[in-house]
DNA sequence: AGATGTAAGTGGTACGTACCAATTTGGAGA
DNA sequence: TCTCCAAATTGGTACGTACCACTTACATCT
């Protein structure tokens, strides 16, 4: 079935061969199936073993497929988990559930970060520092208060407006070109605060979770979030990799 | 400072210079800092490029170093958060913190598992499963009380002594060869229940952090744990990787 | 028929080469 | 002095080759 590459350009051959792969699973290929092996994957479609290496590394990390030496490639099972975002998105993981979200951005302000905040994120105390406060509903019901800090100069002109129109990640890449490198997340129960339960219309009966996300690119914080959800209704799902780590204990 | 690589066979090349690269930073260098430029270590260490490459792939997920297109390689900064462990493990986390980790093994039963476990771990109603009553303790103080559930035919022979002497995940490798592709956990708050309050010695006004995790092997689920901490006291931190799907967006 | 060992097939590691893309550097020119 | 462009440097992509480690299948021997 030689089918040769799309002339598709801008985007690397593995890239192309990744999404060709992907396409074949979900239309002609069920669980466990086993793919072609590395070398007859090579020859259908006119590549080099290496570049389909790259392609099956970065889908085994997407945990669309598992390998196994000396038996070969196949695709995952468990299509429940499947297409987790790396990274949480409160836009996309609500349109996945089918509910509509929305995003009010309830305060946008410039201040100085004081020791606290300079501490998480890891700057000078003084430097200037966006906080934006955002309520987040789904189906308009509201299910996230988040307050997001961000270094002025990382970000300059940005405004309350452009948070309003677009999503803030959007925002990250198509205006700053932001290239996230990894984050980091805490999960603490807590419980509700007399303000939360306000802005989320719930009783401080019903405990809260506690959510700090610390957003890195290129080894420095560009963004600290502290969000509040309602645990009645949370639940907040991510996927955990070995590090390669492993090795070294 | 050429610094061959030591003959220490077993161990993969690029794992070896990733040993060798991880002391050098340690020892030597600081944040920011840029690293040698690929082909300058593939010189110094006499080994290819695209063994340097694959070495550095692995520290960059690890999130120790930063690579920019046309600029270089740089030492990640933030120590804080780095050496995350990939996967959880209490034992490991509680020893971080200074802290002496011990766990009790409260019950140990095989049973067979009914409609709603069969569900959790993806396999038909009946099948033999383990579940393990487990109390895990900080420095004396308890901390967690975890409930796991693992397939019998995956883990035969499994007795209650065994875990009592080694930690689960050690028994995993050691004895079953076991080799966890990734894991998905799921973070709730919740109002502590009775049973909960009582092992964690703690009142029932105090919220809880419901944790589930489905831990994978080759696609397929090989254990089920349901874990309940203390709000007050207990923080859990995970790290986020882009998954290489941003680029189908 | 069963046990055994060998060959074939698979992913894993490692080498080398070439060129592309992004960034920095420094010299030529205004 | 400043601006601009070319060269050098760096990581990114892609090719090819060779061999190793592990698994499976099959032929051979007992």
């Amino acid at each position: 079935m030689n089918a040769s590459l799309a002339p598709k350009e801008g985007k690397p051959l593995y890239s192309l061969l990744m999404q060709k792969l992907l396409k074949k699973m979900a239309s002609s290929m069920k669980p466990d199936e086993r793919l072609p092996a590395e070398r007859e994957i090579s020859l259908q479609y006119g590549v080099s073993r290496a570049t389909v290496r790259q392609a099956l590394a970065a889908l085994e990390r997407m945990g669309r497929i598992y390998r196994v030496q000396g038996r070969g490639t196949f695709v995952s099972p468990q299509k429940v988990h499947q297409g987790l975002p790396g990274f949480y998105s409160f836009s996309t993981a609500m349109k996945k559930l089918g509910k509509t979200p929305l995003s009010l951005v309830l305060s946008f302000s410039e201040r100085e970060a004081e020791e606290y905040l300079a501490e998480k994120l890891k700057v000078h105390p003084g430097l200037p520092i966006y906080q934006i406060l955002r309520l987040r509903l789904a189906d308009n019901e509201p299910m996230l208060l988040e307050t997001s800090y961000l270094p002025v100069e990382r970000f300059p002109g940005l405004t309350k407006q452009a948070l309003e129109e677009s999503t803030m990640y959007r925002l990250f890449r198509s205006r700053y070109g932001v290239e996230i490198n990894h984050a980091i997340e805490a999960f603490q129960s807590v419980q509700t605060d007399a303000r939360t339960a306000q802005y989320l219309g719930m009783s401080r009966a019903v405990p809260s979770l506690r959510i700090e996300r610390f957003t890195y690119e290129r080894g420095r914080i560009i963004e600290y979030t502290e969000s509040f959800a309602r645990g009645d209704q949370f639940v907040y799902t991510v996927r955990l990799e070995p590090s390669a780590k492993e090795e070294f204990s």
